[in-house]
RNA sequence: GGAGGGGUGGCCGAGCGGUCAAUGGCACCAGACUGUAAAUCUGGCGGGUUCGCCCUACGAAGGUUCAAAUCCUUCCCCCUCCA
């Protein structure tokens, strides 16, 4: 018996959107897809039957936090970190790149890797390369990041064309140290900020090498909506239409409508489990502050056009009140909520695609968007 | 009845002559969150304002002082111990 192959089938397209199918080792996953992030092993605050109930199909997990704790090995000798949380899906880890950005305070870069030094207890710690990408294949990772830095926004051109390099080299030296299993891929990372020459020669370096499919790395780092569609609408072009394109860490849900109309296939993004946790509840008319006082003594759901429990079966006073009472199912319920809602907007995305109603949707969505905080039945 | 301690902004609690509209914490009112150092962080929180200030406030009423939440007197209330 044979792995299905790493593949990505592509089943429409409206204008520059796409509507795939990514075949992979642990299953499959319609594209335009959204990936829950997990981190540490877990989709914070939710079980992952229940993250896989909202229709996620594939979640992401992190090379630089497993490797600390509880150690990449300790993981592998459960089978994957897949096996180790019980997330049958496929996974997909990022290779500790953002965390080159991130905690740049804790951590010193030279030609070989990155030296880190462990935000828990201090210990150092070194991810190169090949070490990121041995990591990722201790987790047994159905897809494979390229080890990267997320360039930081704003920076000189210069600056940023030196990073940019800088992940290409690393790109080069990720594809050496990866082991190609069937049903598995690795992905290389666009950088290059906002400008379009660097993100051109980025791509193009990208492709030299070959990789399965090509993520947008280094967007949404405080560059603003526009600068960031601008730079996908002249990044996307250098990027071969038969691999899946990823735009790591976007976004809000605007964001996302937003580049799938400028051709990009995958997402991933904490906000639906962060925000969950700080009381945001994502909906079709707009954000929501559930600790605000107005939602006190509301009886209606949070949303009643998300297929989901967490949206339709409890009161924004009952979430007010777990929320405010600090009750850890407050926490679970918007999360829930919330992954359910950027699932259903992702199926809501593929359909238009298919249906080629994409504009129309998407208009209708910006409307609903921006309508107006969650209450536009209010009285 | 005697001895001692105490009453401060919604609550707890600092301050103990001027730099006090009064530290902190909680509660409350908002805001932020984009490949997760996040169940986190930030701001506001007596009233008015021409934003310079003005008014009202530290149990009550008097008093001392240029100046009082801070010192004195009387009163009211609370707590502890002894009878």
């Amino acid at each position: 018996m044979t792995l299905p192959q790493f593949q990505f089938e592509l089943l429409a397209t409206h204008g520059r959107a796409r509507r795939g199918r990514l075949v992979t080792a642990h299953g499959v996953v319609d594209t335009p897809a959204f990936m829950p992030v997990g981190t540490a092993a877990t989709v914070k605050a939710m079980f992952p039957d229940t993250v896989a109930a909202t229709g996620a199909q594939m979640i992401l997990a992190n090379t630089y936090h497993l490797m600390l704790r509880p150690g990449a090995e300790r993981i592998a000798a459960f089978g994957g970190v897949r096996a180790f949380m019980r997330w049958d899906g496929p996974i997909l880890t990022d290779s500790g790149g953002y965390q080159v950005m991130s905690l740049a305070k804790l951590r010193k870069i030279d030609g070989g890797g990155v030296t880190f030094q462990s935000h828990i207890d201090g210990s150092r710690h070194f991810l190169s390369p090949e070490r990121s990408i041995e990591i990722q294949h201790l987790l047994d990772a159905t897809i494979t990041m390229a080890f990267d830095e997320c360039t930081p926004f704003p920076a000189e051109k210069v600056a940023v064309a030196e990073s940019m390099r800088l992940s290409m080299g690393w790109a080069e030296r990720s594809k050496t140290a990866y082991r190609a299993r069937p049903g598995y891929g690795l992905f290389g990372i666009v950088q290059g900020g906002i400008h379009a020459d660097l993100r051109a020669e980025s791509a193009a370096a990208l492709q030299r090498i070959g990789f399965d499919g090509y993520a947008v790395g280094g967007l949404a780092v405080g560059e603003g909506q526009d600068l960031m569609f601008a730079t996908l609408e002249h990044t996307v072009p250098h990027l071969p239409d038969a691999r899946p394109r990823y735009l790591m860490g976007v976004g809000k849900p605007m964001d996302i409508v937003g580049a799938v109309q400028r051709g990009i296939d995958m997402f991933d993004c904490v906000l639906p489990t962060r925000s969950g946790r700080t009381a945001q509840a994502f909906t079709r008319f707009g954000p929501l502050n559930l600790r605000n006082a107005k939602h006190a003594d509301d009886p209606r759901p949070l949303d009643e056009t998300v297929p989901c429990p967490a949206s339709r079966n409890y009161s924004r006073a009952y979430l007010h009140h777990l929320i405010r009472s600090e009750e850890i199912l407050g926490l679970m319920l918007l999360s829930w909520h919330n992954v359910a809602f950027y699932q259903h907007l992702m199926e809501q995305l593929r359909d238009a695609i298919a249906a080629h109603q994409l504009e129309v949707f998407a208009k209708a969505f910006a409307a609903d968007q921006a309508a107006g905080e969650g209450d536009a039945d209010e009285p």
